[in-house]
DNA sequence: GCAATAATGAGAATCATTCTTATTATAAAT
DNA sequence: ATTTATAATAAGAATGATTCTCATTATTGC
């Protein structure tokens, strides 16, 4: 999505709970865009040192809150957080363990279809109200292969 | 996987290692073995009074590296421990993001090795090496639906 | 048995994240 | 436009899960 699209749908579901478009969250939405994979804290903070850690992170909080963003937690202890799906697309993430990096990736769509059929089934039978669902490879890149 | 097969896989992960099987190390196994969902800290500590917070902590990162037990971090602040999948089965998660509750479940054969097929073809394309796949399913479980 | 080495546990330290609060910016109404 | 009310900002303090330290205790090999 470009930005502009992007723009406004953040803004709509900024205004759905209340909260303005201000210009720090304006810059958390353009960094995000703009990236192709998802960023930590500090990746935010080094790409625009303008922004106070306390702000970028309450802001990413109310950015979730509103839909826009998704947080990642993975196992390196530093959440993660992406534009959602509604903006980028679903997509899963390819996860290399040794250095934590994350790429993103999509499933063909008969596969996908296949699994959220099966998965759907799954959450009724438990009695659960499915949300969305998560798939993530875990592995080793190929330069922490050759390093 | 029953008792004395576990304790026997871990015994034998653990001295790949050269860690040894100690007692508070079979008591985190056999906690883990009877329950059929991963557990968080407190609920380990609550389960075995006797057991130190520290010892617990230490002596779970000695399993996780042995390759017996497998941490889970979801969005609620508190990581969860399960046996790894050599001794429980393959299985993936469905969790309640409200209360972070987290129930195992099972893929249709069919559908797990279709899935399967196009993850390897993926990780290919992008260089990873492949360790492992998981697959969440984020929802509401009926419980916190009815209140 | 006796070193030598590893495991234990109590509490201190760490560090990502959240909270507090005074200040600043924005929006609504007159 | 100015005022007033409300929300956002940012600096630093507080929180809390996890990790580290180290003196003590247990275990292994000789």
């Amino acid at each position: 999505m470009n930005k502009v699209d992007a723009d406004q749908v953040v803004a709509s579901q900024l205004r759905a709970v209340s909260q303005r478009y201000t210009n720090n969250r304006r810059r958390l939405v353009s960094i995000l865009l703009s990236s192709s994979k998802p960023l930590t804290i500090n990746q935010i903070l080094e790409v625009d040192q303008g922004l106070a850690q306390s702000s970028v992170y309450r802001n990413l909080v109310v950015l979730e809150e509103a839909g826009s963003v998704v947080r990642i937690i993975t196992n390196d202890d530093h959440a993660r957080y992406e534009l959602a799906e509604n903006i980028l697309e679903h997509h899963h993430h390819i996860i290399c363990s040794p250095c934590g990096e994350i790429i993103d990736f999509h499933l063909a769509d008969h596969v996908e279809s296949t699994l959220e059929v099966s998965l759907q089934e799954i959450a009724d039978q438990l009695g659960f109200t499915l949300d969305n669902h998560r798939l993530d490879l875990i592995g080793t890149c190929s330069s922490c292969n050759s390093s």
